[in-house]
DNA sequence: TAAGGTATTATCGTCATACCATTAAGACAT
DNA sequence: ATGTCTTAATGGTATGACGATAATACCTTA
């Protein structure tokens, strides 16, 4: 999990601010401090600090300190970012959002894949379904192949942007891929949608896949409002090892 | 125009990788040689590079150098990377992803806005319905007024991640609005479309709302396209042909 | 000659130090 | 009470040194 003095000094410094660790709107501790905390150099430290701002975390200034900024100024759409927010909790907000973002960009998406999908990216997601089955039938990893579904249908769209959302809503797709395999038969159940999509994509009927792909997202939809009414907040992963390298 | 060296120097290598000066997937000049270049520290040099890494756009290594990232991995959603796409030349392809984007995001958008708008969103659409009511009739900025019209609504979702997408939205925006604006009476043909979409959203009627905004952006299509087919290439800027991706 | 291991080297990664530039805040004078 | 000035704190920039790493060249050996 080493990988670089940088490396962890952003990810440690980004998830504290995604936290909620510094107060929005006010200064996280000045260099120096951070040096010795941290027992980096200052160059780390700066570019560290660099990448933030580049993430639109925070905002530098002479005198007034590195200033947390206000979460939607945030670049929600960078997978660090994303990433930071899982492993600090899925917050309903969070979840609402991503959620929001689902219905809005999966069925659009599926109805361009069904007008520009090559073959090769029929094969994959072809290829990916086979997985599930495999899951369902002979034991295996489901979520992995699911995921690998839903990315492989917004990749088909040929669209720079669309991909780059796929990579964001991998982190809402996960969990609510586990949240619904966790409910009995819910994959068996769940396979025969996800072929009626493909199948509409194959045959290049925009509005049947269109249709297709919202009965799944519905369906996951209330299995996320149900666990959501039932506990406050999701997952709670590994607090963060102090940052230091042990050796 | 002259801000900061830290700021320049990423826009400057931002812009220059953006616009293909250095080929996918080999290096760009190691850290010395920028130094001597751009007339400026390592330091700099290295905090700009980290700003980079932190956009997507380039990875590093010992030995191997700054290397450019196919712009598939790139963060098409920082507000910077899209400035820097805008300021090279709106490429065919780059015009058409945006194109499907607003395809996607908007009409969800308003139906969303339509549930959940404040009155003080309300209030911002109508200020800036008003706004290009009277450039219409007493000269003005037109387009200026349309952007923020547009963006109101995306903000009136109350999701961070739509509100974001509107700032990528905005470069296509503001070229399809020029476009628009140039033929002759669009501004003024285009008016009553605006109202009643927002007249939808003020009634709260989501299903009319995104019928309302179909038509907007189908028009705006159709002048993109026509533009798109005549010449092929937008605005001007630097020779340098990019080992195209033509469709 | 071919294969494989070793030495070289180019390049980024990290650290340390020094000085400059900018700005917010408080002192001071009006 | 207001405006101006001083100043201290903090980020911005520059320089130099050494470490770490991976590509390349080279040299040994079969």
């Amino acid at each position: 999990m080493i990988k670089n003095v940088h490396g962890n000094t952003v990810d440690h410094l980004g998830e504290a601010i995604v936290a909620g660790h510094y107060p929005v709107g006010s200064s996280i501790p000045p260099e120096p401090l951070l040096c010795a905390e941290l027992g980096i150099s200052r160059t780390v430290v700066r570019e560290a600090v660099k990448s933030l701002i580049a993430k639109g975390l925070v905002t530098t200034g002479p005198k007034v300190g590195t200033r947390v900024q206000p979460s939607d100024a945030w670049n929600w759409f960078d997978p660090d970012v994303i990433i930071w927010q899982s492993k600090v909790g899925l917050t309903p907000d969070f979840l609402r959002d991503l959620q929001d973002l689902r219905r809005v960009v999966e069925p659009a998406a599926v109805r361009l894949a069904a007008q520009r999908a090559t073959n090769q990216d029929i094969a994959e997601i072809e290829a990916a379904y086979e997985g599930m089955r495999q899951a369902v039938e002979e034991g295996g990893d489901y979520v992995k192949y699911d995921l690998r579904f839903h990315q492989g249908l917004l990749k088909a769209c040929k669209n720079r942007m669309l991909v780059q959302m796929s990579k964001a809503l991998s982190a809402l797709l996960r969990t609510s891929f586990e949240i619904s395999t966790s409910r009995k038969d819910g994959p068996r159940s769940s396979l025969p949608l996800h072929r009626a999509v493909l199948d509409a994509v194959i045959a290049k009927q925009p509005a049947l896949a269109e249709r297709a792909i919202l009965v799944l997202i519905d369906g996951a939809h209330e299995d996320i409002e149900q666990v959501l009414a039932t506990r406050k907040r999701l997952p709670k992963l590994n607090q963060p090892a102090p940052h230091l390298r042990a050796a």
